[in-house]
DNA sequence: CTGAAAGCGCTTACAG
DNA sequence: CTGAAAGCGCTTACAG
């Protein structure tokens, strides 16, 4: 194959193990020794071999990430962090796409089993809270971004009861009174979804509004953009829509635009995840931000924690940040 | 650790050998012995440990996918399309962000060496070809969606100077004049944008009109207005733009909108990549869509004809196909 | 401070 | 058709 600990060993007329101390870092190693196996290392230009250290140590050095689809910008956002957090730690990061489909997330958590992957952050969909606590095998799981309840695993995320209610005040501050919420789900057992319902049924409660929910099937532009057009052809249109996220709202923001309306006029718009494209749009997207650097790095501190057996006590339930950001679409346009 | 074939070989009475032969599906084993061996293994839940697999086999089962940052969409909506390929040869895809640096591009191909992966896919900026033809390692390497000449290692891309010419031609069509360019790079060794600007050197030449070059440093929302803004500024503002990627378009098409102009009335607007953003802007972006589903598979073809010793010969250039893609930005709109 | 040896779990000639 | 055994390259008690 390549050159093994044993040639280097051979070069340096030292045994295997001490070749192992000093590519290890090991202390104890006399300096002339040291320097002999440093001679031969270079000379022999060695590189361990990563498959046998990890038979050996029972780990592959490899997490997987699981998410429903990469190309949705708000997780090729998260994705970035989450490599970047996990390459501090000397992780690779494997990415599995689970299209939100209850095979695959089941899948992927087959996957530690096989030793493939040390451990998994997943961001569900499908699977539900029972199956995850009726799990057998001690793999090393963090949940991402979605509330599941009753704590079957470690878990971060952003307080999206919270943040739904955030958005729908500011809405209500603005002065609208007719406000849908954009994003419902019938088909979502773990998801936000109803989360984010609840904050704005909330609001829209305690100022005695009267509320209009439009469901979608996934979270992309196109579902957006036709719910919207559905909105629109209601006898009584919208003045404001909350989209569940920005991906519904450029959609919905597309469809109000070719009507010949405008934002915020007449619709005002408002998503959540702050993709990059909602600071580009015209108008430019309102939204809540949620700190992805925070969300990714927690994630992966809560693996490391599970996988260095610090942490072998009850999952643990973490809370990250996020800000409402007022742009065009709520806030009016400024000529630049 | 887990059950070992032992396990499963001791429970059912037979050797080793015999059990590995039932796991990996060899023929020649007597339907009494497979059936007990089958049994055993189920009932013990077996699942093969991969690590000691790859460290026989000297394989990981893994493979690179190095790109320069995930989140630009046209990066991930490639790698989508990477990751499936790849999970059909029943590999995984370990994704390294390479920030477009030297250094991280020369980490991802020592990769191989680590044996950490079977081979790398890789979307080159900074790394040079003579760098490439220099590697010793006989690592199985890939190249794609840039252009480098020489052919150090096999490369598949679209034809980046006839779609450049494509498009170009396609302004000129529409009786614009003072078309500019909008994406030219200085730094980029093996990058496109040489490609792009010769496809639009030449459809300008053909037509005896004058060129307008803007620069930038990366391909980025923010460089594409910032670009515009200059170009908006200049004595003789263009009446088209052809912006070298959508993310460039979409970052000037929000400079002209914001500046009270008008798309494509005042400045008509092409980009390149088709990412999905540009698919629900108002107005929608024309583009030239490379097709990234054939990219990723030939890409992954390529690799696993290398992994599997079946090419060994000289490095393949495979071209991929695309097509232009005319929308609002240059056609005009149609009120829905 | 250093070495000889076992063993992680698998695959694969080599016998029979 | 099946088995006993070697070996992939590493780490780690166990001696000395």
């Amino acid at each position: 194959m390549g050159v093994s600990l044993r040639d280097v060993a051979l070069l340096a007329g030292v045994s295997v193990k001490t070749v192992s101390n000093v590519v290890n870092g090991y202390a104890h190693v006399s300096p002339a020794t040291r320097a002999k196996v440093e001679r031969a290392l270079s000379q022999l230009d060695y590189r361990p071999n990563l498959s046998a250290r990890n038979l050996r140590l029972g780990r592959t050095g490899v997490i997987a990430l699981a998410l429903p689809e990469l190309d949705a910008p708000y997780f090729a956002e998260l994705s970035r962090f989450v490599i970047d957090a996990a390459a501090e730690q000397r992780w690779l990061v494997v990415i599995e796409q689970t299209d939100g489909s209850l095979r695959r997330e089941r899948q992927v958590l087959d996957g530690v089993r096989d030793h493939r992957v040390d451990g998994v952050i997943l961001s569900p969909v499908s699977i539900g809270a029972e199956e995850l606590a009726a799990r057998t095998d001690d793999a090393a799981l963090v949940l991402l971004g979605e509330r599941i309840y009753d704590g079957p695993a470690d878990h971060v995320a952003i307080d999206n009861v919270r943040a739904a209610r955030d958005v729908t005040e500011h809405l209500i501050g603005l002065g609208r009174r007719r406000i849908a919420a954009l994003g419902a789900q019938d088909n979502s057992i773990s998801g936000t979804a109803p989360l984010r319902l609840a904050g704005y049924a909330e609001a829209m409660a305690a100022h005695g509004l009267p509320q209009t929910i439009a469901e979608v099937e996934r979270y992309r532009r196109a579902e957006g953009a036709a719910a919207m057009a559905r909105l629109l052809a209601a006898p009584e249109a919208p003045d404001a829509v909350f989209c569940f996220n920005d991906l519904l709202a450029l959609g919905a923001m597309r469809t109000i635009l070719a009507a010949g309306l405008r934002v915020p006029e007449d619709v005002a718009l408002a998503g959540l995840d702050d993709i990059e494209d909602g600071r580009y749009s015209t108008p430019t997207l309102t939204t809540v931000a949620p700190d992805k650097a925070q969300l990714a790095r927690i994630a992966v501190d809560l693996l490391r924690a599970r996988l260095d057996g610090r942490a072998a006590g009850p999952p643990r339930e973490v809370r990250a940040d996020y800000r409402l950001v007022v742009r065009e679409s709520t806030a009016g346009r400024v000529r630049g």
